[in-house]
DNA sequence: CTTCGAAGTAACCGTAAAAGTTACATTGTG
DNA sequence: CACAATGTAACTTTTACGGTTACTTCGAAG
């Protein structure tokens, strides 16, 4: 795949469990949320599982199963969300190690390695900008 | 591949053309940039291609064949190397089509788009502080 | 204390993108 | 013409993610 399509289906996936239960409809089920995101339950109880680790949701079992933010929509950023991912770095070093007996073989990746961490955390600045409330708001606006 | 190793291995491949022309090694070749690099030629000359395109490099055929870069180190940005790369998005949308019928699967990506964007910009930003001249410093540096 | 609906999770499959490889045509200077 | 290296098509390999199946665990309700 080109990028990485888990932060979209998080914040699908959080908005549309506040959206169902302000509307009432009781507690959210993975099956009801991979129906809006179009793809397998499993693949929703596995991020969800994520950030319940993170503590972003509460998921119950049982009867009236199923699962609920653990914060406010205004408390929960973008950031939050994407590093209870934790995903891969945005950019990666050689596949395999260059020659370390070139003098750019051996420095390139010490080099570069500062560059990518600042490069992450501007992402990350930008993302804290962003709430769930912010995102539930511009959907329900682009209708 | 988690992340996209192509901008590691492009800053390599430039600054190495620009050391190895320094040291009067004479032109720099793609089988000399992939012996550092420690990769095939084909995959540098790839890669070369879209910086000869994006007019970071000139290529030269026939005798004394290879590249050269088109401008100093100091007035090529990483940012210049990442846009030459045309690196696919950061972050996709879903695989699959959302669930249109629902508010939140025909809302989120019209909400997150503009996200999206904005955190692209700020990658390019961050990448457009560094040169080629600071990346070559910096490998020389960590000997 | 059984039932039942949904979470939790392991294991596997399918698919797509990138990297690696081979092979060969093209170029352009000596 | 010889040559050395680029240009590029076509194929294979690798890898990671998403999708799928199947099963276990949980826990409130009846």
């Amino acid at each position: 795949m080109a990028g990485n399509s888990q932060l979209t289906v998080a914040a699908h996936a959080l908005t549309w469990i506040e959206l169902h239960r302000r509307i009432g409809e009781g507690t959210a089920t993975s099956e009801g949320v991979a129906g809006s995101v179009n793809t397998n339950p499993v693949v929703i109880r596995r991020l969800l599982g994520r950030m319940r680790d993170a503590g972003l949701v509460h998921s119950r079992r049982g009867a009236d199963a199923g699962w609920v933010l653990a914060r406010p929509l205004e408390d929960i950023t973008l950031r939050e969300v994407y590093e209870a991912i934790e995903p891969p770095p945005l950019f990666a070093m050689h596949r395999s190690d260059p020659n370390l007996g070139c003098p750019v073989g051996s420095g390139i990746q010490p080099a570069m390695r500062p560059v990518y961490a600042r490069v992450e955390e501007a992402v990350r600045t930008e993302l804290d900008r962003i709430t769930l409330a912010d995102v539930l708001r511009d959907v329900l606006a682009s209708r």
